[in-house]
RNA sequence: GGGCUCGUAGCUCAGUGGGAGAGCGCUCGCCUCACACGCGAGAGGUCACAGGUUCAAAACCUGUCGAGCCCACCA
């Protein structure tokens, strides 16, 4: 290993080979051990799929996670693999089909299924490839596949196991069915939104000849299924017509008019039309009063031949033309706009259609009450925690999840039909022979791809087996996701680990926000404004992206992302680099493992910077803690930019003492740790070079800097703190008169005895910093005219004004002091002045304003005289 | 209809009871022997608005306005 560094960090030429090496030596791989477990399950990416910046935000948390955790000593094991995501891919692979010219039916289940497995071959993984780019230190040796052989097992084994307590069971029900898909979709699988329409008012007249009754709808077509009117049973309006019938109009159909209590008065009309098979709530009238039910409509969403002489139209059509032939009857009463929610299928977009139909159901009352009682306890928790709020309400409302797909790719459900309607649900898929012979029709159908993503945390460490891996990492430690899929996933995981491991999935929930540009804008392809995150990793490095990322990710909020935050992702990476190849130079043959030198030969910035380590040490610990990446990230910028560099880099430019080589290495060591979770490349490449390290060593594998064992240093950082306000003084004093940085300057400084002492320790720094020439201590001010007076705390420091600066320019600058001194006078003097504050704060804050006041009031005598002095 | 989040410097965002912060952008000066992917110095803010609690509010409470998100079987 070479100690010597480019002058520029080259990501590119140091990712790749960083990579394969961790990954061939077998870094990321974890085994059960009797050490404390850390476990993450990645969301299952689709298998197909590629990799976009929200992956890349959600992968950059999980990897500082493990990272984090590995370091610290723990059985740390990053579960990575891949969804099948059942209607997603099918569609794709059905689009190819389109392209010849051919639909599924047309080649046929068998050869369309070898159709998507070989497209999976040809395009699946590609993310878990693209993962590594961006570091992910996923245990690839254990990749899962939602539909590979062990997960399948584990798929069987709940279905039956469910089906046999009566927590599946198939029904006759609403779904939500999409026409186009031509399969039905759980509730969640449907996306609501507000669309302009119409509420048409439809006379039904009475069957004895009277006038009827008038119903409002916004889907008009489903009045060929009506087989009812329902009105409220207080609802005096209408109450004379309870018992008889109406005549359906276009239909000839005498209907009845019951009451129930579903209908809402105050809607309309007051009298509802019943169309039991195309709406939920007029199925469940149906169901009390025994009404017929009629299905008007097709799986294409056509009318069917039970909507007479509108067969074969399609529904919007079918809508259109109703409305006319009700109007030239004089049946349409009238018709208002009316947005109201339409539902959308969330794969393709179609308008979803409620329709009665025969489905399998997972009975959720029980599960969902478990897994609420485990987020209402704590056993596993939110962050933020609010989030578990929204999430409960869901769970509160939920109705049975409806499980099957008219579908083709997926998990088929292991259940088989006699010839006399029974239903045999199969654990071991039955012989030919047995089929033959029992006359066994297998289901056509398969699961919802969330029934078997809802097991990953379990069937993903070998269940149903008991294993080392289940017993080792069941629970896991945090599931990190953004908001927008606790009700598909994060609910049903939770639900089926408590059913199945009587135990929660994970401990906590990590809710990280949605990945948007620069103005905060939702990325879509419409808008032009998609960031793909592998180009970025090409121009600036993985580190950067992920310091850009992690950076701006604050828990549950959504997290904006714009090229110049990677870029500045880049130059921090960068900075690192340079700071390493300084502190290089300067070492010899000091290494970290040469520790830190003795106390007493520690100078002030040594003590300083050991002290805003550990500070910042302390600060990345309780930040990771929390799962407060964005918190950690700024933490670590901050002390190496600005306090490391800024300053300890540049007085230690002064020093060929090995104290100061020893803590060079030291601060580099153990930042260059804290930064690993978040910057793994560059940080390693860094690593490698300061300790020499050889093949087999990495900072991977190296150990988190313990906390508890730093160097705070109060008064290092007072005086420190002295040092920085003169160096600072100075050069504003040089920078408002153009001062050029080879010009000199020299200071006379008159300070107390406290300051006095700190000051003349520390005479050659701030003389480097700040450009001084000659520094002496006085008594009194200095007996020339024309001299420059900066006031810092506890000294002044005069600059004879020789002939470098102007006379003018030192007047303004001594007069906005001035206005500064005044306005915090006033603003202490003002606060000190109301009795309540003086009564009633604490006895310390108190003493701080009065503190201030004599400052400043000082202050502003000094400049006053200088002012007074020059003449100004 | 229910719920949630946000409104702080030109932009994007931290900050959560005691003197307004960061990154980017902008202005001025510098190739100072780690870094021009850099260094130094600056300009820029009635912390959305109105009330309230408090000695003290950007922060806590109430309301208003504005932006966004989630949930929802009012036909």
């Amino acid at each position: 290993m070479t100690r010597e560094l480019s002058k520029t960090y080259d990501p590119s030429g140091v990712e790749p080979r960083l990579y394969a090496w961790w990954e061939q030596r077998g870094f990321f791989h974890a085994e059960p051990d009797g050490r404390e477990p850390f476990c993450i399950v990645i969301p299952l990416p689709n298998v197909t799929g590629s990799l976009h910046v929200g992956h890349a935000l959600d992968h950059s948390i999980q990897d500082a996670l493990i990272r984090w955790q590995r370091m610290r000593g723990a059985n740390a094991m990053w579960q990575p693999g891949t969804d099948h995501a059942g209607i997603a891919t099918q569609n794709v692979v059905e689009r190819q089909l389109a392209a010849e010219g051919l639909s599924r039916h047309d080649v046929g289940r068998e050869a369309f299924l070898e159709r998507v497995w070989a497209w999976r071959e040809q395009s699946g993984g590609l993310i878990l490839r693209q993962m590594r780019r961006l570091g992910a230190s996923c245990d690839w040796a254990r990749e899962a596949f939602t539909l590979d052989e062990p997960r399948s097992r584990a798929v069987r084994e709940v279905f039956c196991s469910l089906y046999e307590q009566g927590l599946v069971y198939r029904g006759n029900r609403i779904i939500n069915w999409c026409p186009r898909c031509r399969t039905a979709l759980s509730d969640i699988e449907v996306d609501h939104a507000d669309e302009a329409g119409e509420l048409a008012y439809l006379r039904y007249p009475g069957s004895d000849g009277g006038p009827g009754v008038v119903v409002a709808t916004t889907r008009v077509e489903t009045m060929l299924g009506d087989t009812a009117v329902a009105i409220h049973p207080d609802d005096e309006r209408w109450a004379p017509l309870v018992g008889t019938s109406v005549s359906l109009p276009l239909m000839e159909r005498q209907i009845p008019v019951v009451a129930d209590d579903a209908v809402d008065p105050a809607f309309g009309t007051g009298a509802v039309k019943v169309t039991p098979a195309h709406d939920p709530n007029d199925y469940d009238i149906a169901q009390r009063h025994g009404l017929d039910v009629v299905d008007v409509m097709t799986d294409g969403a056509t009318i069917s031949a039970n909507g007479g002489a509108y067969e074969g139209l399609e529904r919007f059509e079918a809508r259109r033309r109703i409305k006319d032939d009700l109007a030239a009857l004089g049946l349409l009463v009238r018709v208002e706009p009316r947005t109201h929610p339409v539902g959308h299928c969330s794969r393709c977009g179609t308008v979803v259609e409620p329709r009665l139909s025969d489905q399998w159901f997972v009975k959720v009352g029980p599960l969902a009450e478990a897994a609420a009682g485990a987020v209402r306890d704590g056993r596993t928790r939110f962050v933020p925690e609010r989030n578990a709020k929204g999430f409960l309400d869901w769970l509160e409302h939920l109705h049975d999840w409806c499980i099957s797909r008219q579908i083709w790719w997926g998990h088929r459900i292991p259940a088989w039909y006699d010839d006399d309607g029974g239903v045999h649900v199969l654990r071991v898929d039955p012989t030919s022979e047995e089929v033959a012979a029992r006359g066994l029709r297998r289901d056509p159908d398969v699961l919802d791809t969330w029934f078997s993503s809802a097991l990953w945390p379990f069937s993903t460490l070998g269940w149903p087996d008991d294993t080392p891996e289940l017993r080792t990492w069941y629970p896991t430690s945090v599931l990190v996701t953004g908001y927008d899929i606790n009700t598909f996933w994060v609910s049903r995981m939770l639900m089926m680990g408590l059913h199945f491991m009587d135990d929660v999935p994970f401990e906590t929930v990590l809710n990280h926000g949605l990945v948007r540009d620069r103005h905060g804008k939702k990325m879509s392809k419409s808008f032009g404004n998609v960031i793909d995150p592998l180009e970025l990793i090409d121009r600036y490095g993985a580190d950067a992206l992920r310091f850009a990322l992690l950076r701006a990710s604050v828990p549950g909020l959504d997290v904006p992302l714009a090229e110049e935050w990677v870029e500045g992702g880049r130059r921090f990476a960068n900075k690192l680099w340079n700071a390493a190849r300084f502190v290089l130079l300067k070492l010899g043959d000091v290494t970290p493992a040469a520790g830190l030198p003795p106390a007493d030969t520690l100078q002030l910035e040594d003590r300083w910077v050991l002290s805003r380590l550990a500070a910042t040490r302390a600060a990345v610990d309780e930040a990771l803690a929390a799962y407060d990446l964005s918190r950690a990230a700024r933490a670590l910028y901050h002390f190496v930019w600005d306090e490391y560099c800024d300053w300890y880099l540049e007085l230690a430019k002064l020093r060929e003492d090995r104290a100061a080589r020893q803590v060079l290495a030291h601060v580099l060591d153990v930042a260059v740790r804290l930064l690993h979770p978040i910057a793994p490349f560059v940080t390693e490449e860094i690593w490698r070079a300061l300790t020499v390290a050889d093949d087999d060593t990495s900072l991977m594998r190296s150990a988190w800097p313990a906390l508890g064992s730093g160097h705070p240093d109060p008064d290092a950082e007072a005086q420190m703190q002295a040092l920085q306000e003169a160096v600072t003084e100075l050069r504003r004093f040089r920078a408002d008169h153009a001062l050029a940085p080879s010009d000199r300057i020299d200071v006379v400084a008159v300070a107390d005895e406290a300051s006095r002492a700190v000051l003349a320790a520390g005479v050659d720094g701030i003389s480097r910093l700040a450009g001084v020439g000659q520094w002496t201590f006085a008594a009194g001010s200095p007996q020339q005219e024309a001299v420059g007076k900066l006031v810092v705390s506890g000294a002044e420091l005069f600059v004879p004004l020789s002939g470098l600066v102007d006379l003018e320019q030192e007047c303004d600058r001594l007069r906005r002091e001035l206005e500064r001194a005044r306005a915090e006078l006033g603003r202490a003097r003002g606060k000190l002045a109301n009795p309540g504050f003086v009564a009633k704060a604490p006895q310390q804050v108190v003493q701080a304003e009065r503190d201030k006041t004599v400052g400043w009031q000082a202050t502003i005598d000094k400049l006053t005289a200088q002012l007074d002095e020059l003449g100004c």
